[in-house]
DNA sequence: CGGCATCCCTGGGAGC
DNA sequence: TGCTCCCAGGGATGCC
């Protein structure tokens, strides 16, 4: 499920129930996951205050009181739940956190992903700066230092397809196969141009085409939590608002022309080959 | 170094 | 209904 946009209202739906909650009990079902998590995750999360979480690209950040990190990464299959009632486990909940909020309620926060290409992370703020995942992101395509500027030093000497370009984490955090395809369907730019064929007008196009649909599709997924009581991070895609990805065999929108697939490096790749040179 | 294929894993849907 | 095959939204790794 999980590109910027979901990662972003996952983030939301724990910040309404993590902030200043004390970890009253956590259990780990399963610790092999993308990579192990660390043996002594039960004993050093146990009785910790979680404060507010934030994202940055696709993975959550939980600081603690401690001044630790709890880390998720979704992966490819992965989903936040948030229970207050009574739970029967599901297959492939992972990890179980329980809290206590300060107003005395109590939640439980349910790690769930079938495929485990996800990940959990438990470590000191101080190595934030250099912690092997983190320290290779890009920038954040909702913040302003995503710019024509910047975008211009990244592509310096590169051939790469623009489409495996936004999707690079190392130079835009957040953008995933799904949104990629939208971005630049929205952008009416080719995916398979190459990013040293761009001009300036084009980069353009991309910094607001991104900012575009990632703002939507946030606002989308806040509205679609917002009734809930119990928000549940299986929210899925928000396929309602995409206009091109699987679409192909439908209309283009915009000319009525028939949307294109193609596999760019193994990857579906939705497009409108009238509309996007 | 850049770019690409491969691989990790499970489940769901299509087709027979 | 059941089997097989193919595909899937991430991203590290290794190879050229």
């Amino acid at each position: 499920m999980p590109e910027l946009p979901e990662v972003e209202t996952v983030c939301l739906a724990l910040s309404k129930i993590v902030n200043n909650s004390i970890v009253s009990n956590i259990e780990i079902f399963r610790k092999d996951l993308r990579w192990k998590i660390k043996e002594n995750l039960e004993i050093d999360l146990k009785q910790e205050i979680l404060k507010k979480p934030y994202r940055r690209g696709k993975y959550i950040l939980i600081p603690t009181s401690k001044e630790y990190i709890l880390l998720f990464h979704l992966g490819m299959s992965g989903s936040i739940k948030i229970i207050s009632d009574e739970y029967d486990l599901s297959k492939h909940d992972h990890v179980k956190i329980d809290l206590k909020t300060k107003e005395n309620q109590f939640f439980s926060i349910i790690y769930n992903d079938p495929r485990r290409f996800g990940f959990i992370d438990f470590f000191s703020i101080k190595k934030i700066q250099n912690h092997f995942l983190l320290k290779k992101l890009g920038v954040e395509p909702l913040e302003k230092d995503f710019t024509i500027n910047y975008l211009q030093k990244k592509i310096h000497n590169k051939s790469k397809s623009v489409k495996n370009f936004l999707m690079d984490q190392s130079i835009i955090a957040g953008i995933g196969n799904i949104y990629a395809s939208e971005i630049l369907y929205k952008a009416n730019i080719n995916p398979l141009r190459t990013v040293d064929k761009l001009r300036k007008e084009h980069l353009k196009s991309i910094i607001y085409a991104t900012k575009f649909i990632l703002k939507k599709s946030i606002n989308f997924g806040g509205t679609s939590i917002r009734n809930h009581l119990q928000p549940d991070g299986k929210l899925g895609y928000f396929v309602q608002e995409l206009q091109v990805y699987g679409k192909n065999k439908h209309n283009c929108n915009k000319c009525n022309n028939v949307i294109t697939l193609i596999n760019i490096s193994n990857r579906s790749t939705y497009y409108c080959s009238y509309c996007q040179k």
